[in-house]
DNA sequence: GCCTTTCGCTACGCGTCGTAGCGTAACTGT
DNA sequence: ACAGTTACGCTACGACGCGTAGCGAAAGGC
């Protein structure tokens, strides 16, 4: 909740949540109603029929509501989808392999859900012309999602099944997690959603093959 | 140009183009010129500020003409670009490590013209609701790449490094190339226009050395 | 009580959408 | 040459979403 007031609008950047400010305050349960309204209307409308006002109806909320905390559409659906995307999580299933399955598993049930489709694309897609959309996007979705690849390596690395290099010990082994990022996020994006074929359980362990046995022999060359 | 016809809106899908069919023709100049004027506006506006009736003016055509061939800006726009996609190609580099380099070198050359990633990521977002725009994109653009992918494979195998496996032989191999393909566009895709971060020589050499690596073990195990 | 900020509401100008209607142009068959 | 058919340019239209302005009322700090 702290964290989403600081992606505010207007709001002089210094005094965000602080209470010490005059004035009456922002309401709180207008924010909630504002996120989910704007996710139920993404289910029932996707990206392109979703307009403001309707959002606003939805949530009992004036329209110039809205306009006072988000700048537009684009903004608004980013905070309101990036929850849904903080749910992934790594549960310890014994193997690197394991692990990996689990969350593309889990990455592939979200994309099937139609608020979490339609918005990662549609902003995205605006984010090629707008660039503190953009950065909006990593800060508050892409970058979060990072920590699956970090942790997924280190307990990896801790069972012996990847080798601890000197980029790892030296804290420079970002630019090799970046690409295991990815080619995760990305396969299993592009699988879902452009060739529209299914993530299932035996496409998941032909890309997990795949993407270990690269892993190995980067390891071994 | 042929295949291009059965693409339009109306027309009776019998008789398409051919010239026996009573009446005044449409016409190609039109048609290029529209498509021409599409390409030039998501270059100058993007997608989202890109209207039916700008790209009319800028064609010379009447904005009802646009609507007698396209059923709206999706399909419009899905036309316009996909002759991009086409000027991909795989020459020869003489190994298959180079043969991958190339061609996620030209596929990020592609991606960073503002009309090839705006028009991909906003048509891909509106067919999330839209399952025969879905089918026109692959049809129009996605599939037709998997030659590259298809024809990669075939050289590889023919030099030796990599295996003809059963699947090769009963023609069953569409399964390994789909994820390869899967693999290596949304791979470029995430890098380009999610993490936003350049796809430069150092990365390509990453990203080829993973995906041979992977094959590689494939074969082996 | 005074000040400040937010809130709901109404109303507005603007632009885009997609279609209808009309007269005209282009081409095919007899 | 003539009728039949189809595409074209043009105009006009209702509907809708956008983003903002202005107002009085509500809710907090000092």
């Amino acid at each position: 909740m702290v964290a989403v007031m600081c992606r505010r609008h207007p709001l002089p950047p210094g005094a965000a949540g602080r209470s010490g400010r005059p004035g009456r305050p922002r309401s709180a349960a207008a924010d909630t109603a504002i996120l989910e309204a704007t996710r139920a209307a993404l289910v029932e409308l996707g990206w392109s029929k979703l307009s403001m006002g309707d959002v606003a109806t939805r949530a009992g909320v004036a329209k110039t509501t809205l306009y006072r905390r988000w700048a537009g559409k684009s903004e608004l659906v980013v905070d309101a989808v990036a929850v849904l995307f903080d749910e992934l999580e790594l549960p310890d299933r014994g193997s690197l392999a394991a692990d990996v399955e689990g969350v593309v598993r889990q990455f592939a049930a979200l994309l099937e859900r139609p608020e979490a489709k339609t918005a990662l694309m549609a902003v995205v897609a605006e984010s090629t012309r707008d660039e503190p959309l953009r950065e909006r996007i990593r800060a508050s979705i892409v970058d979060r999602q990072k920590r699956l690849v970090v942790e997924g390596r280190a307990r990896a690395q801790a069972r012996g099944e990847l080798p601890v290099t000197a980029d790892d010990r030296s804290g420079a082994a970002g630019a090799a997690d970046d690409l295991v990022f990815d080619v995760i996020a990305g396969t299993v994006v592009h699988r879902a959603l452009v060739s529209g074929q299914p993530v299932d359980g035996e496409w998941i362990r032909r890309f997990t093959a795949l993407l270990l046995g690269g892993l190995g022999a980067a390891a071994h060359g």
